[in-house]
DNA sequence: TGACTTAGTAAGAAATAACTGCATACTTGT
DNA sequence: ACAAGTATGCAGTTATTTCTTACTAAGTCA
């Protein structure tokens, strides 16, 4: 009995395909931190990502509304990425979110 | 410059590895509702899980504490799930963060 | 001229997650 | 006797993500 038809209506469901994938957290996370990083800085924040994939999210995730892409016409190029207001706004879910995280970990850590 | 040596070690990304796979909010979700569901109700309510997936991820999920086996020795066999008080602390996170992917998906509407 | 910088792109390979279909062993209802 | 319901589990395949290893443009500096 679900109250959606289909799963991708649940606004819960909906938040994690925004959040859920491998990097989107480093990355928000990052730009929360820094309020504002070039693309190569950015990319050195989030230690292991790929080009492919820091240029991909950050595509994606604009178009979502959660980062803001600032372009200046110089060379050597410079693009400027930050949260919007939308992305900072998810800030404190994530802190509670993080607060469980830890938690369960401390649990994990007795118990085994 | 992260705060953690290795990202399993983030709160947050350890929270979303026990809730970010595809099938553990909805199981989550209806095991909140219903306080109590053995295995074939909890089926039913998890709209297009199969049997895999479903025994996979309570095996995981009660490994992990936040899920509850409860096995009645009957004949046919009897057994229920709930969530523990692990689980149910993760309640106000997720509505946190399912409220934040309300207004997202409102936003995305008007915007597209 | 040739190396260096920045912000990416492209194509294919590898890794991971999920699905399909079937099997178990026992009991109740028709 | 036979179908249906109980709680799983396994093998094999497909689908989805992520990674690898290049490569680009335009200008600066020596």
């Amino acid at each position: 009995m679900n109250r959606y038809k289909r799963k991708e209506d649940c606004p819960l469901t909906f938040a994690l395909t925004l959040i859920g994938s491998k990097w989107r957290l480093p990355i928000i996370w990052a730009l929360w931190k820094n309020k504002t990083l070039r693309y190569n800085e950015l990319k050195r924040h989030v230690d292991g990502i790929t080009n492919m994939v820091l240029s991909q999210s950050l595509k994606e995730m604009e178009n979502q509304g959660i980062v803001v892409r600032k372009q200046f016409l110089e060379i050597p190029p410079r693009v400027e990425y930050s949260l919007t207001e939308a992305g900072e706004a998810l800030i404190p879910s994530l802190e509670s979110l993080a607060k469980w995280g830890k938690a369960m970990q401390v649990k994990v850590k007795n118990h085994v």
